[in-house]
DNA sequence: TGTTTCACTTAGGAGTCCCCCT
DNA sequence: AGGGGGACTCCTAAGTGAAACA
């Protein structure tokens, strides 16, 4: 533990080195503070502070914003502990513990302090969606036979629809019903009173448009399509990043949602509805007084500019579907996030340390004479064995019927006594969220068994099956076995602690590099089974899958033929005994291996992707795995750490890849 | 105490990019 | 050089859980 936090210490020293110093957000105050810098430096200091505002500004834009931040940062860190930062470089380690001792560090201050999530923010708010633009006159609009010139207002909703029509969204009756509501509320009461019938409108021009649209788009020359890129890049640039605690920072989703037509998952009784526009006067704002606040577009107005540190959102609008609110957050490669995914897994280590204790509580509980107790029990187990959700209550008819452990009904489980030769097995069938199924046959402890039975006594099949039990009173109980834990806590701790088992056990030190990456995946694999984390199989995977299949019939003959090549030349130099026929078998000899090598690899990809056919490795691997675990198994076995990990990922495991060492275990 | 609100994490699909093979 | 297909990025819906509220 002391390591690890000495190991995040460090790199926080680096990185956000007196943020904690800037009380003050008085402009003149900080050029002073530069001043005195600047004047109080040796030279020497003040080259190593050039060559930190150099590597500053290689990380940032010319942009303005963050021009001027590279000057914030220089002026910011006040001039003692410039000159400590300074003297520290060379020898970060000696004086780690000492420098952790003195000054409060902001990672271990916002976990101490009430709340706080930073002193300083400065963004430049979102990116709007593009104005509506309409159609082209000579794409026509048709209602029943007739042409018919829509409103701009109700032009653009029926453009949406026609966007979506080849989707069987549009085929469906709640969403057809649903957009023909809203879209009537955008038309004029000319175009309400002609257009009365949904199934008369003809949106195929529009359609056919968009198409043709798209098509034209793929064919754009390299040159347009360039300019594309760099335009997106001069808006990521300008909008995509913020100014947290001294640190330039990449925002998640700086671009505001268009507007278009809702797309629920699942049976969703809200699907087909309008999602509204966003203007600025529906946005707030959050950011520190101190900093430069974003302008709204001219002529338009924020709803509010708010300066909440306690909250980490940059920009928030409520949604008009749920009445939700929508929220623009930084990347996960920001150290808010980085810290929070941190602390996520050093809460699922510290339920290793009692999870026995708790399961032996829980099982014990299956006994109690209370029927709340033993509801909890046995949900807490399907908690833990099974790694379900907790199943939060939802409102009905407002979205898709799914449930959790604690809002299953008794209908999502059968009960047998017997099957396939186990006893004692329960079968669920349930949709989970996303909508996606969850079918199982678990074999239980009988004490279970009969609690089931049980709590499903003269019960209806809609009844909740824990009638005694919501979340809330679970994660209570939790709370009190152990501080930090709530029923998802047990998700990230089975899940990793599964991913450092499997490793463990089938990883072999004698295999080649793919086949170690073969025993990854299947690690992996293993637990986003256990998740239920599924996708549709890809289209096209039965068409790639025989592609490959052909590539493996070829490699086997090349292996054949080079096979037979060996051979005859191994006899060759068996009557020539000469060093250029020895040579020859020596590449001869290569050349086979090498093949079997590529061979062996294509095996490896075919039954890989095999396996996952119908499993989504990607949740788990971004949320739910401890990245310790598979770092210390690259660095273990010599695996470079980018065939686990894509770019995007290592910077979201940043922290992880600065701590874990070969012999880290979960 | 139950309900609502808010903040934040987790999720799968769509869309885009880019690399490898022909 | 073109295009097929997998990898990756983007998008935003759908969860969890704590705090505020009634």
């Amino acid at each position: 533990m002391d390591q690890i936090i000495v190991a995040i210490r460090s790199r926080h020293v680096l990185l956000h080195f007196g943020s904690e110093h800037r009380d003050s957000s008085d402009k003149k105050h900080r050029d002073k503070e530069r001043l005195k810098l600047k004047d109080g430096s040796s030279d020497k200091q003040k080259d190593k502070h050039k060559e930190k505002k150099k590597e500053e500004r290689a990380d940032s834009s010319s942009f303005d914003l963050f021009g001027d931040m590279v000057q914030i940062n220089n002026v910011l860190v006040p001039a003692l502990c410039g000159a400590i930062l300074v003297a520290c470089v060379g020898m970060l380690v000696y004086i780690l513990p000492s420098l952790c001792f003195f000054m409060p560090f902001r990672w271990e201050e916002e976990r101490y302090t009430d709340g706080v999530k930073w002193k300083f923010l400065e963004h430049k708010g979102p990116v709007f969606a593009p104005p509506y633009d309409p159609l082209p006159s000579n794409v026509k609009f048709y209602y029943d036979g007739k042409h018919m010139k829509l409103s701009s207002t109700a032009e653009e909703v029926a453009t949406f629809f026609a966007k979506m029509l080849d989707h069987e969204y549009t085929t469906k009756e709640v969403f057809r019903k649903n957009f023909y509501k809203d879209w009537r509320k955008e038309m004029t009461s000319e175009e309400k009173s002609k257009i009365t019938d949904l199934n008369k409108c003809d949106f195929s021009e529009m359609s056919e448009y968009f198409k043709a649209q798209s098509e034209a788009r793929k064919a754009m020359t390299k040159e347009d399509k360039q300019k594309i890129k760099e335009e997106n890049e001069r808006i990521l640039q300008e909008y995509g990043f913020c100014i947290m605690d001294n640190h330039k920072e990449r925002i998640a989703n700086f671009r505001i949602e268009p507007p278009g037509l809702f797309r629920g998952r699942g049976d969703h009784p809200k699907m087909g509805m309008l999602k509204r526009r966003i203007r600025p006067e529906d946005i707030i704002v959050n950011c520190s007084k101190d900093s430069k606040h974003p302008k709204p577009p001219p002529g338009t107005k924020w709803k509010e500019v708010r300066h909440d540190n306690k909250v980490t959102w940059l920009v928030s609008w409520t949604e008009n579907i749920q009445g939700s609110i929508k929220y623009i957050m930084l990347n996960p490669s920001s150290r808010i996030k980085g810290e929070k995914d941190w602390q996520k897994y050093e809460t699922a280590r510290r339920l290793k340390k009692c999870v026995e204790r708790i399961r032996a509580q829980y099982r014990d509980d299956w006994k109690s004479k209370e029927m709340r107790i033993r509801q909890r029990a046995v949900a807490l187990y399907f908690i833990d064995k099974l790694a379900l959700r907790a199943g939060n209550e939802k409102e009905e008819g407002e979205t898709a019927d799914t449930v959790g452990c604690c809002s299953l009904r008794v209908e999502h489980l059968t009960l047998h006594q017997e099957m396939d030769g186990q006893e004692y097995v329960v079968e669920f069938d349930f949709l989970g969220k996303d909508s996606i199924r969850y079918y199982n046959k678990v074999p239980v402890e009988k004490r279970v068994f009969k609690n089931l039975q049980l709590f499903m006594e003269d019960k209806e099949p809609e009844d909740d099956l824990f009638d005694r039990l919501n979340t809330s009173i679970l994660n209570k109980h939790l709370q009190e076995l152990m501080d930090g834990l709530t029923a998802k806590v047990f998700r990230t701790y089975n899940a990793s602690i599964t991913l450092q088992q499997q490793l463990n056990e089938i990883t072999n030190s004698e295999d080649n590099v793919p086949a170690k990456i073969l025993s990854y995946n299947r690690a992996n694999r293993a637990v986003a089974i256990l998740c239920n984390h599924q996708r549709a199989p890809p289209k096209t995977f039965e068409k790639s899958m025989q592609n490959l299949q052909t590539k493996i019939d070829a490699k086997k003959e090349q292996l054949a033929d080079a096979k037979r090549e060996l051979k005859s030349a191994k006899a060759d130099a068996k009557v020539r005994r000469d060093e250029k026929s020895k040579k020859a078998v020596e590449s001869k000899k290569k050349a086979v291996q090498r093949i079997e090598e590529q061979l062996m690899k294509l095996e490896v990809q075919a039954t890989d992707r095999e396996e996952n056919k119908q499993i989504a490795l990607g949740t788990s691997k971004l949320n739910y795995l401890d990245p310790r675990i598979s770092i210390a198994w690259c660095k273990k076995f010599g695996i470079p750490i980018e065939k686990i990990y894509n770019k995007t990922q290592r910077e979201k495991f940043a922290w992880a890849i600065d701590m874990a060492e070969k012999d880290f275990q979960f």
